[in-house]
Order: C-alpha cells, then sequence, then structure tokens
RNA sequence: GCUGUGAUAGUGUAGCGGUUAGCACGGUGGGUUGUGGUCCUGCCGGCCCGGGUUCAAGUCCCGGUCACGGCCCCA
C-alpha cells in the first residue's frame, strides 16, 4: 500500500480545519501588529544553510542533488531565505519591514513527540530597527497570539534574556570572535546535558575552571538585580533587558515574561535579545523561540541590517491546547445540503444549489440517489443547519421545503426567494 | 546512531494456544416514521510480511517491514 514519506503528516479535512483555525490566529495577530504576509520556495540552494551559521543545522539538513547536479535543500527554516530577500531589495524596501510567513520546514532527524520531519512554523520578523522597541513589539505578537487561542500566562511563560550578557561575561575572560558562537551552542544545552559535560565542552574551547563557574553561576540568574550586581550597573545587556521589561509592562504582557539568563538559543548568529516560550508544567519542548540577529547579513555576503524575529512551529502548540483541553470542535462548515427526492427532480435540486450558491451560502448537493433518510444522517454528521429537500408537490408550486435541522422548524420558501 | 512498545475489517478496538475472531463507527439493504435525524434489523468487510515451535498459532519464538514513543542531537 502506498505510504507517505517518514515524518511527514497528512492532513485529512478535520486536520485542515484545525490546521486552518491556527494559523488564522497566526495570521491575525501579525496583521493586527501591522505586518504582512510573504512566502519563498520551500527549495534553496544547500549553502544558503551550510555558509556560515548554524554549524549543527548541517547535519539535519534534507539536502540533495538536483537532476542539474546542483545541492540543494528543503528549508529547514525561514531566515536565511527572508534573509535573501531582504538583501536582494535592501535599498528598495522601506523600513522597518515588518513581515511574516508561515512556511512548511524540513529537516532531516528522528521523530519524536512534537518533532517530525516537517512542520509549519509561523515567522514573525522586523528588519531595519535596533531598538529593543522591536523586539517588545514581537513579544506583543506572540501574547496576543496565545490569548486569542484561549492560553493565559499560567499556562507559558517567556523566558528572555541576551546574547550581550554571555557576551560580557565571555568577554571578561578572553572569549571572543569564532570561539563565542561555539560556546553559545554549548551553554544552550545546559539544561538538558549533566554538568560534567558541559564543563567538558566548554573546557575544550578553551575555558578554565574558574571561568566555566562564573560562566554557569551568571547563567544561573533569573533577576534582573543579580544581573545587575553580576555585569556591573554599566553593563549594557542589563540595560537592554531592563528597558525590555519596560516596555514589556508598557504592552500589558510584564506578567508572560521571565529572565532567564540560561536562554542562549543554539542558532549562532544571534546577537541580542533571545527569547523562547515553554509550557509552565516543563512537559513540553520550547512552544517558540527568537531572538535579534543584526549581522546575518555579512555572513551571507551582504552589508548588515538589524533584524529580529521568532520562529513558532505547529506541532508543540497543538500539543499544549491539547492538554489544556482548548483545542476546538470545528464543523465542516457546510450551511445547506440540498437533495432531491427522485431522478425527475435532480436538475430542479441543480438550480436550487445554484442559487443559494450564488446567495453566498455554503451547499452541499446530493450527488447520489439518496433515500431522506441518508440526507438526514449526512447533514447531521457534516453540521449542516439546513436541508433543502426538492420534492414533487412542492417543486410543482415553485416551492423547496427548508428543515432547520436545530429547530426543526420547516417551511416552504419560493425558488425565487432562495 | 542507540533504545522501548506495538501491528486484528476502511477507522477505533476486544481476544493472549483450540472461538463460526467479538464490539463500535463506517458502507449497503430493509422495518418503524410525516418519503424524515432517534430506534430495530439483514448484509459487506480483518488477524503486517517471511520463517519456526506445536496435533493445533491472531495468540509462543526468530527475522524483516512499518508505526508510535524515549535517548543522543536540535528548532
Amino acid at each position: 500500500m502506498a505510504q507517505g514519506v517518514r515524518g511527514t503528516r497528512d492532513f485529512y479535512p478535520e486536520d485542515m480545519r484545525l490546521r486552518n483555525w491556527l494559523f488564522d490566529r497566526f495570521r491575525s495577530a501579525a496583521r493586527e501588529h501591522g505586518f504582512e504576509e510573504y512566502d519563498a520556495p520551500v527549495l534553496e540552494h544547500e549553502d544558503l544553510y551550510t555558509r556560515k551559521q548554524g554549524e549543527e543545522i548541517t547535519q539535519q539538513l534534507y539536502g540533495f542533488e538536483d537532476k542539474g547536479g546542483r545541492r540543494v535543500a528543503l528549508r529547514p527554516e525561514m531566515t536565511p531565505s527572508l534573509a535573501r530577500m531582504v538583501m536582494a531589495r535592501a535599498g528598495a524596501l522601506p523600513t522597518p519591514i515588518k513581515w511574516f510567513s508561515i512556511p512548511q520546514c524540513w529537516r532531516y532527524e528522528r521523530t519524536q513527540r512534537g518533532r517530525g520531519r516537517e512542520h509549519y512554523q509561523w515567522n514573525v520578523d522586523i528588519w531595519g530597527a535596533d531598538g529593543v522597541e522591536a523586539d517588545a513589539e514581537l513579544l506583543s505578537v506572540l501574547v496576543s497570539f496565545f490569548r486569542s487561542v484561549g492560553l493565559t500566562s499560567d499556562d507559558l511563560s517567556i523566558r528572555v534574556s541576551s546574547r550581550k550578557v554571555l557576551e560580557e561575561v565571555l568577554g571578561s575572560i578572553g572569549v571572543t570572535g569564532e570561539a563565542f558562537p561555539a560556546v553559545c551552542v554549548i551553554v544552550d544545552k545546559m539544561d538538558k546535558l549533566p554538568q560534567d559535560a558541559i564543563a567538558a565542552q566548554l573546557s575544550e574551547q578553551g575555558l578554565g575552571e574558574d571561568d566555566i563557574s562564573s560562566v554557569t553561576s551568571v547563567l544561573g540568574l533569573s533577576d534582573i538585580s543579580q544581573l545587575s550586581s553580576a555585569l556591573g550597573s554599566d553593563s549594557p545587556a542589563v540595560s537592554e533587558l531592563t528597558e525590555l521589561f519596560q516596555l514589556a509592562s508598557a504592552y500589558g504582557i510584564e506578567e508572560w515574561l521571565s529572565l532567564d539568563a540560561s536562554v542562549v538559543r543554539g542558532l549562532a548568529y544571534y546577537t541580542g535579545p533571545v527569547f523562547e516560550a515553554h509550557d509552565r508544567a516543563g512537559e513540553l519542548r520550547a512552544v517558540c523561540g527568537g531572538g535579534r540577529y543584526d549581522r546575518l547579513l555579512s555572513t551571507l555576503g551582504g552589508k548588515d541590517m538589524p533584524a529580529t524575529g521568532f520562529g513558532f512551529g505547529d506541532m508543540v502548540i497543538m500539543e499544549l491546547l491539547a492538554d489544556k483541553g482548548l483545542v476546538p470542535d470545528l464543523p465542516s462548515g457546510n450551511e445547506d445540503v440540498v437533495m432531491s427526492l427522485g431522478e425527475d427532480l435532480r436538475h430542479a435540486a441543480m438550480s436550487v444549489a445554484s442559487k443559494l450558491r450564488e446567495s453566498g451560502r455554503s451547499v452541499d448537493l446530493v450527488l447520489d440517489d439518496k433515500r431522506m433518510k441518508w440526507a438526514f444522517k449526512h447533514a447531521d454528521r457534516t453540521g449542516a443547519q439546513r436541508l433543502v429537500m426538492v420534492m414533487p408537490d412542492e417543486w410543482s408550486s415553485g416551492n423547496v421545503r427548508i428543515k432547520d435541522l436545530d429547530t426543526g422548524e420547516e417551511s416552504d420558501v419560493a425558488f425565487d426567494d432562495l
């Protein structure tokens, strides 16, 4: 029997309703913040991902050779494509560029709960704005979305930090340049790997024991005043985060946020504020994550432009909504079922359906010769509100019988009044 | 890459050595009904693949395939 590719999903109509429901909420949250939707091809040149950033992503690339012998890859994330698009029109686009997309992204890896080889990842980005205002605006988009699906700050928290925290700590012990992103990637695993494994990897990067303990102690902080005393009152990281929390409070979303210096993010290209949202119960992997990446364009051979954004997968959020009982029960959306009694009235039923469709209703016309019993059952199952019956006596006087399936009331309506 | 669990009508499942392999939904026909949602009823349809153990295998064993989890890793 023909089977789908491992790690991919089929969306049957009932799944598709749910997906559309979710995407509609992604779109609304972005649109109400003035973001415009864009798209790009699923297939890109492989070197867009292997060039410089995120060395780890390379092993999970869904890449292959095309018929012309070119190395191509299914996009593992949207940001490089977006960067490519922005770079191509850098001079022509009015800034700030506020764009969003819901691309299907691919990675070749072992499948697990909340994680397939393919998923849809809502991406929201702002280019050309270098202040934390832009980062705060993104957090506002996120919270709008969470609220629109019925989640509260009791269900989720958004942990915020900044790459500058690490940069300052590491800078003070002489870790700079090439070593910095590598250390970030290691530190990102701190809560997933045992202490000594982290220490071993850090010492490979040339950190001494004292350095390692000062890094780990700063990353354990979850309070801005502690961070301030650790990094000094003139620390750019501290003032950046302080301002970000103040802005969040102006947006009315401060109860969703918490400072967590251990948030680093695995991707090498982040440069400023970074954040990820987790379920408070701690049962699921991160719901979304993002941050500022001001220097991505230069790694792709262009001129840098400040940028910040987040990615938000469709799988973990659905797991969370299911756990919280927030997955809606969506009907098919069909409003009327039209059926004729007998083959003689088949043509009449088609005219009736057309008339109703022109008036804007979603009409399911019964195509085969079915019994009345079937039509009722069918209307019931698909959640239609009305059954429109084309019957001999009524039709000969120019009427159809319409039964409201919720109330059970029925009435004859003239064809012209449909 | 390592590892655990599972695989029974189209779907979801029960059965744990001998059963006509059961049930629900579904599909299809009939009865009841106002040509009419409920209800009653007939029928359709199944043990993943290949070996082995046994008088007897859906059931036990081995291998394979696939699915779903977990680890490593990571959006």
